[in-house]
DNA sequence: CAGTTTGGTTTTATAATGCAACCGTTATCA
DNA sequence: TGATAACGGTTGCATTATAAAACCAAACTG
């Protein structure tokens, strides 16, 4: 492929974030994280990766930041991941994700995982805001580069 | 690569979402379309993309229902690509990656383009709430396997 | 009507992926 | 305790996806 492009350098931190995490991969093995999965094996079997490919992301995924090598607390010597914060703070993401597949990509009936409130056991929502909390749609949001906002 | 693995068929919306959408190219080119674009040369400057690249993920994306190719207001006889619903909805998914981009990806001070309010101008956000719409931490969520929910 | 822009397709190279085989270390168990 | 299986990878190879560039037809421009 005479080496894939990177948005790295990009101002857009939609196109950074896909730089990081937008392989086909990545994002499933921190779903699987999110899901309490922590073991080689165990992100092998649940997504039938391959072996190579596997330890290659998850060793970016460390490099990243976005998982950590953590010794076992049942002192095994085998390694564990875990989601670092930076890890957990694509949980929003996930759940757009989720949102749109459940929608979209589901024929009506069909059955699906579903991500519910521990506590309440009752469905999750996400909703875009305004900055004072009112819901909003998609027409009323602008990109705006960043010359004009003077982070 | 010996054909990539799908998702297609999992139970897992997030899988099938970026089955549809997982790839290097195609949300940065949903993102470019929420910006307004819509011609073939648009997208390929916006992005630098290979044009074969570009001709082939608009296809799919036209086939996915994403994007729909329509003529021109202006009477002109090139193509032009508009988001459809299905593909406005991928909002959602857009606002987190920027935002977690926005988070992590960028140096203190570092500009970028951010997401307004057209009306006010101000940022917008993306809450996580409960099913009455209360703010939640991602501690808070359980991914529960279909056979429990009986959607 | 000649030249340029637009919107692609084709060709070619190289890198990313998947698969299978292999290997050292760690659990299992008779 | 010794054998054996499972775990956590690494290595090599076949194949595909991607990028870059050349090419090309149709539409626009002067």
């Amino acid at each position: 492929m005479v080496r894939r492009k990177s948005f790295g350098g990009d101002y857009c931190p939609s196109a950074r974030s896909l730089d990081v995490i937008g392989d086909w991969w990545s994002l499933l093995i921190v779903r699987d994280a999110f899901d309490g999965l922590t073991r080689f094996g165990e992100f092998q079997k649940s997504l039938g990766i391959a072996k190579n490919i596997l330890a290659q992301r998850l060793r970016t995924l460390v490099e990243r930041g976005i998982l950590i090598p953590v010794a076992p607390a049942d002192g095994g010597a085998h390694q564990e991941y875990h989601l670092t914060d930076k890890g957990r703070d694509l949980f929003p993401v996930m759940v757009a994700l989720r949102q749109w597949g459940e929608r979209y990509l589901f024929a009506p009936g069909e059955v699906h995982s579903t991500l519910v409130d521990r506590e309440t056991g009752k469905p999750i929502r996400l909703d875009i805001l305004t900055h004072d909390g009112k819901p909003i749609g998609p027409g009323r949001a602008v990109i705006v580069p960043p010359s004009e906002t003077e982070d």
